[in-house]
DNA sequence: CGAACGCTTGAGCAAATTCAAGTGCGGTGG
DNA sequence: CCACCGCACTTGAATTTGCTCAAGCGTTCG
């Protein structure tokens, strides 16, 4: 679908920010925008925590059509997979920071692993009523009300990905996504600064929006 | 919606079938068709395994529009939540018997719970595939090959759930699913051996249809 | 300056929903 | 044993929502 330019990660000569997980660091890498993280298939043998940028998790049909299955954003862990092998497919949206985290046999690692596979299988969860059962203009709201939280709450947030990704993790069309930003801006229910930049005017609207 | 008879658990006089799980056993319990093994909001301390029946675990909309999650067939494991809480209800499609599985301390309790987590995570990253970019044939493919395979792979298996079950796990109404079911039978895709029943004569056709 | 890319907007169309009757099966009671 | 009732499912017709196709806009980058 979007063509990604897939480029090798390259270590960060920095070190990590610091080192607030419990399990064993590695340096930060530098993923640039499009490229692979992991593969479907490839060997899942560590997590990753997002420093900065984010990432996206997705899988394709083999006529192209793909869902995002979830975007991962600064300060939260991914790489989690039954049977040790990837299902899906990570890539950094934008230029990205990872820090691998070795899954080690530790009682503590495997506690946090959980925790973070639980928080993810909840979020996936809760991902499918609004994929299944909402319409489109209450899907980008309820993304809208998502990414402002998980920035920090505040009422102006950026948007990492494009507009294609932002269909593909929804079950929306570029032009659906599109017409529903043009309609809500419109109502005065959002403001674009940007592109990638949004300040919600009206979160109670929004709210609402999601029932 | 559908309305749901509550009646509470009973305890099966019978003890469990056998002992296979790894950590502590409890009486298998019975709950009624519709009855709800757990509802959001309660505290999730610790998990269940079906022994005979089907689970469902869903959330509602405001206005009712409903959305299940996740089916749980004998032999697998449901209940965790992040943050210790109960983030879905959980309901018996049919007839259940479900032990409880006391998710304790154990080094061993945590790996088989993290194991379990996972694998309802890939389950729902595909579902989410399903429901966010397949057509209604599709998900309906889909869904007949995921039930046969989960009830052994054999060509004839049961659909423990209701039409109505049935498309509120695919995002459909229930029109569009007995639609999709006469068209496959008139193609002879499948044949139907009562409501609940299912030949599946033509799997390679189904897995076409997936992609 | 021109090309490319991502986004926006419009018009027509197709798929699935809504609304509205039917149909058939299982259970109950006469 | 059979008739009736209720409920789940099926089928049809009209409507709506979002998609497809197509064109235009604005920014960025070579």
């Amino acid at each position: 679908m979007s063509a990604t330019a897939k480029s090798a990660p390259i270590v960060l000569l920095r070190q990590a920010p610091d080192a607030r997980h419990a399990f064993g660091a590695e340096p930060p890498v530098l993923h640039g925008a499009g490229s692979e993280v992991y593969a479907q298939g490839d060997r899942a043998d560590r997590l990753f925590r997002v420093e900065f940028g984010a990432v996206r998790i997705h899988r394709l049909l083999a006529d192209g059509r793909r869902q995002i299955c979830a975007f991962y954003l600064p300060g939260e862990v991914f790489g989690f997979e039954a049977d040790g092998v990837h299902h899906f497919f990570a890539e950094a949206v934008s230029a990205t920071g990872l820090t691998a985290l070795r899954g080690g046999a530790g009682a503590e690692a495997a506690h946090d692993h959980l925790g973070a596979a639980l928080r993810s299988l909840v979020r996936a969860q809760e991902h499918l009523l609004v994929v299944g059962r909402q319409n489109a203009a209450e899907r980008i709201a309820a993304f809208l009300l998502d990414m402002a939280e998980r920035q920090g709450g505040l009422e102006q947030f950026d948007l990492p990905m494009s507009r294609s990704d932002i269909g593909d993790y929804l079950g929306l069309t570029i032009e659906t996504v599109s017409r529903v930003f043009s309609k809500l801006r419109a109502q005065g229910i959002i403001r674009l600064l940007g592109l990638r930049s949004v300040e919600v005017k009206k979160p109670g609207v929004l709210r609402a929006m999601c029932e």
